[in-house]
DNA sequence: AGCACGCCGACT
DNA sequence: GTCGGCGTGCTC
């Protein structure tokens, strides 16, 4: 292909190119260079759309097959950087793999559509030269008034400020400062610079290793520069992973490449950015959902210009335009929430693989207690695997125990065992503090009528509405519905006569309370900690010995580290266990073993004890015995002998719509379309666990194939030649974690 | 994603 | 008789 893609000196031909648009397009269009542009694949162009104008990227050489007299000339090539090759690439293997249309996986990497032109210019202030900041005067013999002088105050060290922010911190007004402008007081300049983000240091002092960590950091620096490779990074809560791949990220740093590190949104908290403030000396670029726009504008753009060297973020910084990517590692790559559900349904830790794959260079993933599709990948030789098996600074891991809840005996409305109860005494007269983990927020999972037995559930889903007793409504957790709790029931309308049933951790908090009067509690869920600080907050009580006892969500599960927590107590470990849920045990296994690790990370021995009534389990025998690794291979058996990932490929096909006739009509045609041949088995259609979520009925086909067979080719023919009315909506769930 | 075209209910 | 609801289809 002729690099440049554009009109040849000395012709008046001119050339077709096609360009992708960040729309729901299955394919680019074909647009004509105009021969005072000159454009090459990935630079983003403006073109005319209809009768619009979109911006879209130079995906190649024109496609043909529309009519040429048809073809619109692009309208402006934009002053960036071309989106990289190995970009442009990946967009196309992902739509390919998760049979999302390619616009709307190049959009994607397209979602701060303002970072794309150059920053609106901002009239900025600072002090004039002729101001004398000693004289009782401004120029021009203007008085120099209280609101004057503090707006010079809030000029004096030299930074320019824009009209809006010097009246604030001035607390004067844009009328103030518009007036010494005009009497020369006030330089006005146009500011057009980002602030730029920090360069990180890859030679500050990195933290004391062990000889276990030295040895895994040696192999993944030498691994940096040196191609493709995966990596498992296996270790103990503990062990210092973290120090370990910050030694491979200098080493990427070093080489002027850029480098990811993906974590699980909830774990992108300020006190973990802290590490690596530490270790690199400024706060490394993030990325994530609720980034302010401005920040997201600058961080896109020093991504494409290669300013940001590092780069820390949840699932989607992995779609940003790297100009030289070097380096992606995955923290808890076994953690669910790096698959995506909605939209481009897709794993952010497969994707990465592909990445690195593409890009040519490493990949590390990080976990405790790895994903059976990494440990099988390991087994297959594809990947590597680095062990740390102690944890650090001789720290132990803790015992653990399971309370056998068939031997006990709790009142009613009691959820706290006898056996728990007096553990948690010692622990807090020992001065050391305890956690208690059950994994529902609010009060009560389930509210029913006395009087007639109806179940309070959502008006748009088929699922029960929770209570939250700290605020006083009824939530739906499937789509957000929120009403206060009602006076009468919506059925029998008798007055007052709810039930509450089972508990949440706001209800497990007033038993405890109730139990404990003189120890101090928290709670910990999402519903009482909202953004980094309120995390912080509670990090710095619990350091500070201002809490006894933790109670909360599996949002305590990741990444804190408690000195004096020695004590974990699990209220319902079968609670993930339930259900159809192909990784029901293993993702249970994960968020025990996670929990387990807040205890004892210091010098003081940690235990846990885990409340259950199938103290036989796999699960808890594996977590008993420490025996993660037979768990694994228990599980891979299983899975094995089913032909389920990642021993077959499997994918959910999702039919929904606010018609329910529409909906079913729609599954069975695809239900008695079903391609049958050898390998390939479909399931349903049948409705979905939760059969209407948000008004909208679902109905779930599944397909399992054997792993020989292209899932994708055989899906793009079967469902793609379905045509959907009647706001019907098919979607495909490639590798489905989420069997809701 | 926008935006236009097209077929069925309450209004100047 | 029209204004307008959003369902369906198209944009190189």
């Amino acid at each position: 292909m002729d690099p440049t893609l554009s009109t040849r000196p000395g012709t008046a031909q001119t050339t077709a190119v096609s360009v992708l648009l960040p729309l729901p397009l299955i394919a680019p269009y074909d647009y004509l260079v105009p021969s005072d542009l000159s454009v090459e694949p990935g630079s983003y162009v403006e073109v005319p759309l209809g009768p619009r104008q979109a911006t879209g990227v130079v995906w190649g050489s024109a496609r043909g097959g529309v009519n040429p007299e048809k073809l619109r000339e692009i309208s402006a090539v934009l002053d960036l950087p071309p989106m990289p090759a190995n970009l442009r690439r990946f967009v196309d293997w992902v739509a390919s793999y998760t049979l999302a249309r390619l616009g709307t996986v190049l959009r994607m990497t397209m979602s701060v559509p303002k970072a794309l032109s150059p920053l609106k210019p901002v009239t900025s202030y600072r002090i004039a030269s002729a101001v004398d900041l000693e004289s009782e005067s401004l120029p021009g013999g203007v008085r120099l008034t209280d609101a004057r002088r503090r707006v010079l105050n809030a000029l004096t060290d030299g930074t320019p400020r824009k009209g809006a922010d010097l009246a604030r911190l001035s607390g004067s007004s844009p009328a103030v400062i518009r007036a010494m402008a005009d009497a020369g007081a006030l330089d006005q300049i146009a500011l057009t610079e980002e602030d730029p983000v920090g360069l990180p240091d890859p030679d500050l002092p990195g933290a004391v290793l062990s000889e276990a960590q030295s040895a895994a950091a040696a192999t993944l620096s030498a691994d940096v520069g040196a191609g493709y490779s995966v990596t498992l990074l296996d270790g103990v809560t503990g062990s210092g992973k973290t120090e370990v791949y910050f030694e491979a990220i200098a080493t990427a740093i070093r080489a002027d490449r850029q480098v990811i590190v993906l974590l699980p949104e909830i774990a992108l908290t300020a006190d973990w950015l802290g590490r690596f403030e530490r270790r690199f000396g400024v706060r490394p670029v993030v990325w994530h959902s609720d980034l302010p726009m401005s920040e997201r504008r600058r961080n896109w753009r020093a991504v494409l210009y290669g300013e940001a060297k590092l780069v820390v973020g949840a699932r989607s910084a992995l779609m940003l335009p790297y100009r030289d990517l070097g380096l992606i590692v995955i923290d808890e790559e076994h953690d669910p929430s790096f698959k995506q559900d909605e939209g481009v349904i897709y794993n952010a830790r497969d994707m990465a693989v592909v990445r690195g794959h593409i890009g040519d260079f490493p990949v590390i993933l990080a976990s405790a207690t790895p994903s059976l599709e990494t440990v099988d990948n390991v087994w297959r030789e594809r990947y590597r695997r680095l062990s740390l098996p102690e944890r650090f600074a001789g720290a132990r891991l803790p015992d653990i125990a399971a309370i056998d809840m068939r031997e006990e005996t709790l009142d009613r409305q009691s959820w706290l065992s006898p056996a728990l109860a007096r553990a948690m005494s010692e622990t807090v007269a020992a001065g050391e503090q305890a956690m208690l983990f059950l994994n529902r927020r609010g009060y009560a999972p389930l509210t029913l009528c006395r009087a007639c037995g109806h179940r309070l559930n959502c008006p748009q889903c088929t699922a029960w509405l929770v209570e939250h007793r700290l605020l006083d409504r009824l939530q739906c957790h499937h789509c957000g519905y929120s009403a206060p709790p009602p006076l009468t029931c919506p059925s029998c309308e008798v007055e007052s006569r709810f039930a509450a049933c089972g508990p949440g951790v706001e209800r497990l908090a007033e038993e405890a309370r109730a139990k404990f009067p003189d120890l101090r509690f928290e709670i910990m869920s999402s519903d009482t900690v909202h953004k980094p600080a309120d995390a912080l907050a509670l990090v710095r009580r619990m350091e500070n010995l201002e809490i006894d006892v933790l109670i909360g969500t599996q949002i305590m599960a990741k990444g804190f580290h408690f000195p004096a927590l020695t004590l974990v107590g699990v209220i319902d470990a079968d609670l993930g266990l339930a259900g159809g849920d192909l990784r029901a045990a293993e993702r249970t296994y994960q968020l025990l073993h996670q929990v387990s690790g807040r205890a004892g990370r210091a010098e003081r021995p940690g235990r846990v004890l885990l409340q259950t009534f199938q103290p036989e389990h796999p699960v808890m025998q594996a977590l008993i015995g420490g025996d993660r690794d037979g768990f694994i291979k228990t599980e891979a058996t299983a899975r094995k002998q089913h032909n389920m990932p990642p021993y077959g490929r499997l994918a959910a096909i999702i039919v929904s719509g606010r018609n329910e006739r529409a909906v079913d009509d729609t599954a069975n045609a695809l239900g008695r379309s079903a391609p049958r041949r050898d390998g390939l088995s479909v399931l349903g259609p049948a409705p979905a666990p939760i059969s209407v979520i948000r008004g909208r009925h679902r109905r779930r086909l599944l397909v399992r194939a054997r792993k020989d067979l292209n899932i994708q080719d055989v899906l793009r023919r079967w469902v793609y030649s379905h045509k959907v009315t009647g706001g019907v909506r098919i979607s495909v769930d490639i590798d489905p974690y989420n069997f809701m």
